[in-house]
DNA sequence: GCTGATATATCGACTATCGATATATCGTTA
DNA sequence: TAACGATATATCGATAGTCGATATATCAGC
């Protein structure tokens, strides 16, 4: 495994490649990850707008029929090794917590 | 639910608290992070001591029969309680993963 | 025309992480 | 007994990520 695709994600991070399954501007990704934590996660602008140029110069995300007025986005396949790399790592924070909180 | 028992934990807090469920010291911690993630989780000194001081002021972990060479420290009932958040966190953030990535 | 929602972007303050460095003790073994 | 590696605590500076505030502009509805 790539050193690369094995950084853990923060959760703005997390919730940002989530949200680029399907092309979405930067706007809707903060209306989206709000709506999918029922509001708990709300990506402040600071974060949203230094997280895609990171993700951009990473190659986890590309530009994707951007017009004018919104830039649109969409996760690449590194991206998305990299997305799912994450979901192991968090099925092993869970396990992990569960194993010794709750003794299973 | 109080504002300080939902605050997101980093990695190494989260496994640092998992690790002070019996008293333990800050080098054993380092140890025991290391064994259960397979090698993966490696605390740095800065992180570690910093994390520990950090916890210490929060009232999440409590000093606990140190000697002179060896600080022993425990997680606290409001150390517990925020683990205890942080799994049901962790677990929103698996279901929304596998519910976007596999479609479930 | 006014207002609020939409939309992008930058700034500074703050916090956490990491590896390097420093210091000291302990047990083994050459 | 001297040397070595493991144990153990602690600080430092570099780096990166997060947040809220601020700024600017467009758009839709009233």
């Amino acid at each position: 495994m790539s050193e690369i695709k094995r950084q853990p994600l923060t959760e703005p991070v997390y919730y940002i490649l989530l949200s680029l399954q399907t092309p979405l501007h930067g706007y809707g990704i903060m209306q989206n990850v709000k709506e999918l934590t029922n509001g708990r996660v709300n990506i402040g602008a600071g974060t949203l707008y230094g997280a895609i140029n990171t993700l951009l110069s990473k190659g986890f995300i590309a530009e994707s029929d951007s017009d004018f007025a919104k830039k649109n986005y969409i996760i690449t396949d590194l991206g998305r090794d990299v997305l799912r790399n994450e979901l192991y790592r968090l099925r092993e924070l869970v396990e992990n917590g569960e194993r010794i909180l709750e003794g299973r």
